[in-house]
DNA sequence: AGAGGGTTCGACAACGTTGTCAGAGCCGGA
DNA sequence: TCCGGCTCTGACAACGTTGTCGAACCCTCT
């Protein structure tokens, strides 16, 4: 028999399923399962008393039994560093608006650079039988992921590449960064630069040290080993090592190139406190970089077409596409603003 | 027959299931989903030759089917603005954090401000049956929610109050927030002071605009109607209303109270560009407002309080607890920095 | 030797949905 | 009148897991 909507009919603590809603509007349980996809072959009334007893009892269906049945989840899974982080804000919505267009919804975690619960995470959305897996990784070893691949599961690295396995990555071109953000210091009259990033064993930071190393020696400049200090990107760590290099009495440093965006800011405050002005350019832009004064020069990386590019690989693999895996390599910007374009002193 | 591991069996796009695993062990169905779950009643020879085996096939338990029988998922909902945005960073990171504490996962996703697009996020989340929600409006009618709720559904709004329904709602103080920071000005000499905010029907913009009447009213000021400018939060408005209170020709304002953020780092802009000091306060605080100069002195807000008092209260409900639906506001903390101390100029 | 109790294990149903297939009803044409 | 071919509908199995329950076995005690 059916109804028109009555609120009383809604129960408090009770999911309603196809087959309570079959009952009440005296059908068969599979054509409210053709109303509520809307599939062909209902007719008009039938579909109407259907939709009514819908809403009369507050229905919605049971995705995870759809998925269960369907074997496809229509949603994404995304691991990163730190959501918090805010290089990471705009490459979630970037691949969440890839997973839009797309009818997907976007589950994600952060692993803290933690590689243990980096694992844990991908595995556990694996578990969820997300339809495609972005990762930015936080270990080198990815070889956990090789039995999901294998069965299917599409994955994408970013920011990172992938550690001992072989698929799809994205990365920033951190090494042309470095090197022309460190050729932009040399242009404007800089001999003696410093170097300050992030651990050597984080692929990008050592990409970075290399495009320093590479910009040097193109100029034909010697690199005095206490220019260079890869390590914690800890505040206290990092200022400890500028004011190392700046105050050096043999050979101070004129200039400072900063592996990423908190190294910058760290090397920002060390600076504002000191008299004398001291070039400065950083890898990777960050929010009022043009406020400051000087307004900071940056090698700019485009996190949100990171995660365009990536997505939009992964949603490619899932309709079907397989190509070989591929490294692909996104370019930098370089955006002078003042603190790039000091000359040395002295 | 059990067998060692041998990769050669792991399979290209099939996913063995617990079926699959026990015929392999040689075992029954159930004893495989024993050794899955740890549950006791199994001798340690064959949890051996079952875990041998599901190494052997890369087999992994299918949460949907899981999550099909038991009811729960393990996982909470988030429907925030945008995830781009730095504010809902630590918030969407501390939900998070309490997540994981409870053993779930966090699926999120981005309302983009629009209520249709909320509100699809919303059942999209309800249909997959996350075990709760925690939702940063965009609409101000919710009573979509309502037979979800009804159904057991445990939501939790952050940020932004509810619309026409009857929810825990957690707040920032805006209002008192709002007040502060003008009385703050007030205090440093300040009598003409001009407003710049969101648009009204944002709970938030209303409230700190509220604030700021208070402010003035209890130091007896008057508030000329040129002085408050509630609306977009484009930087062209902004800047546009900035310029118009600044260089009134009868009643210039000395100090202005930004409503946000966004609105605050435009004013910087603009204050950037004018030879005569003007005092600011911006509401919510953001990364870099110390190196700024004139530092800039803001009513902080703490995003990741929020996030983390409303994630608890959704795992307080759903551990069992039937409390009233309840506003709970959380202090905001002015942060002299420089730029609300400069006096008036003239 | 038999009873009693504990441990280990597997057959089976159920979760809520969708795909398959066949039945019922109707129409038009021979 | 009967048949073929539509359209609309519902019964049933299946997806992969977990809860229930009873069977089989081993040990101990009388």
């Amino acid at each position: 028999m059916p109804s028109a909507p009555r609120p009383s009919e809604l129960r408090y603590g009770i999911r309603p399923t196809m087959k309570d809603v079959a009952a009440h509007a005296g059908v068969g349980l599979k054509t409210v399962s053709r109303v509520v996809n809307r599939e062909p072959g209902v007719t008009p009334e039938t579909e109407h008393r259907v939709q009514a007893s819908i809403e009369a009892l507050g229905f919605r269906r049971n995705d995870s039994a759809r998925v269960l049945r369907k074997g496809r989840t229509a949603s994404i899974g995304l691991v990163l560093e730190d959501l918090a982080d805010p290089f990471y804000g705009p490459l979630n919505r970037a691949v969440e608006e890839v997973a839009r267009t797309h009818g997907a919804l976007l589950i994600n975690g952060s692993s803290a650079e933690d590689p243990e619960r980096e694992r844990e995470l991908a595995l556990a959305l694996c578990a969820r039988r997300v339809d495609g897996l972005v990762v930015i990784p936080a270990g080198d070893d990815h070889r956990y992921l090789e039995p999901e691949i294998r069965a299917g599961m599409a994955t994408v690295f970013v920011d990172r590449p992938a550690g001992r396995i072989d698929a799809d990555v994205v990365l920033s071109d951190s090494f042309g960064g470095a090197r022309a953000g460190v050729a932009h210091l040399i242009a404007h009259g800089h001999r003696r630069i410093g170097f300050i990033g992030d651990h050597p064993h984080i692929h990008t930071a050592a990409e970075r040290l290399r495009g320093y190393r590479a910009a040097m020696a193109e100029a034909a400049l010697p690199v005095a080993e206490a220019w260079t200090a890869p390590g914690s990107t800890a505040p206290g760590r990092v200022a400890a090592a500028a004011e190392a290099m700046l105050d050096d009495a043999a050979e101070p440093v004129t200039a400072l190139f900063a592996g990423n965006n908190r190294v910058t800011v760290t090397l920002v405050r060390v600076l504002a406190a000191r008299t004398r002005p001291v070039a400065l350019v950083g890898f990777d832009d960050f929010e009022l970089a043009d406020l400051l004064r000087p307004a900071v020069t940056v090698v700019a990386q485009d996190a949100a077409a990171l995660g365009r590019v990536a997505a939009e690989r992964l949603f490619d693999r899932l309709a079907g596409a397989r190509p070989a895996a591929e490294r692909i390599v996104l370019p930098t910007t370089l955006v002078p603003r003042g603190s790039g374009e000091i000359p040395p002193a002295g």
